[in-house]
DNA sequence: TCGGATCGCGTAACATTATTACACATTTAT
DNA sequence: ATAAATGTGTAATAATGTTACGCGATCCGA
């Protein structure tokens, strides 16, 4: 859970926090761009300085399977350990969760093998409730 | 496990497996597209369409925080469940492993809240037991 | 056995995602 | 005040993935 303050966020990484706050959902990091044009930003490597860090500070999650990025959805996140995310397909909402005893599953994994973890991705792809009942 | 035969593999989908195979690790598509050039390769196109029906077929595994394809280590693979891979930042190894528990765990998640399931990503990223001891 | 439907294949062009290289500015610690 | 570390801006380029189009082979029903 690594409840650890972050620094407080430069120009740039507030304006990719906010959008992707705003969002409500993924964005990719070309998205991001677009959306932060009018305050000024110009290229890609604007983005993803800022992405790298957010993401190093647990305030955002990159979603490897979709190439995007998401706001952490603990509200006044300050840090926190492995998330897993599913992903519909239909209607392309993200939830995000913490599945406890699939990783610590995992982290016994680890410990028999040696493996020292860093990072943990789980991303499960399928249809929402909403989505399968409609069919 | 869905011990379901594959249809015989077709002429380019033979030389991707094969290459994948011959490989002992994974392989972007582009690596992929450059070792079968020899074999009359000449477009991304061919690798992505074969790689779609061998990931399909349970042959051949994406690795999604890689961008990268491998050959699934079961041997006479004819499909089955759900892999984990473990990839080690410092030498590339890649460990395919079948974490049952986490996979029940995240089932049970996907029961509640009545999300249907269609593919589940689980990735590792760290330092295996060889590379952790050389520090 | 004819004809359409499906599937695989080849090629070109293009779209999307991510990084490298370089220069300058700002902040931080001494 | 100054050196080091961090953040920023810009341009060019690399790496990854897709769309569009046409052709040939195979499968299958009429």
């Amino acid at each position: 859970m690594t409840a650890e303050a972050h620094p407080t966020l430069t120009k740039n990484q507030k304006l990719v926090f906010g959008s992707l706050s705003g969002a409500g959902g993924p964005l990719t990091a070309y998205a991001i761009l677009d959306l932060l044009r009018d305050s000024g930003f110009r290229a890609p490597l604007q983005v993803y300085r800022a992405l790298d860090k957010l993401v190093e500070y647990g305030l955002v999650h990159r979603l490897e399977s979709l190439n995007a990025f998401v706001a952490c959805s603990h509200k006044g996140c300050s840090g926190h350990g492995t998330a897993a995310f599913a992903i519909c397909e239909k209607c392309g909402l993200v939830s995000e969760f913490t599945p406890d005893k699939a990783i610590e599953a995992l982290r016994a994994w680890t410990r028999d093998e040696g493996f020292h973890l860093s990072r943990t991705t789980i991303e499960l792809r399928g249809t929402c409730r909403t989505c399968a009942g409609v069919s």
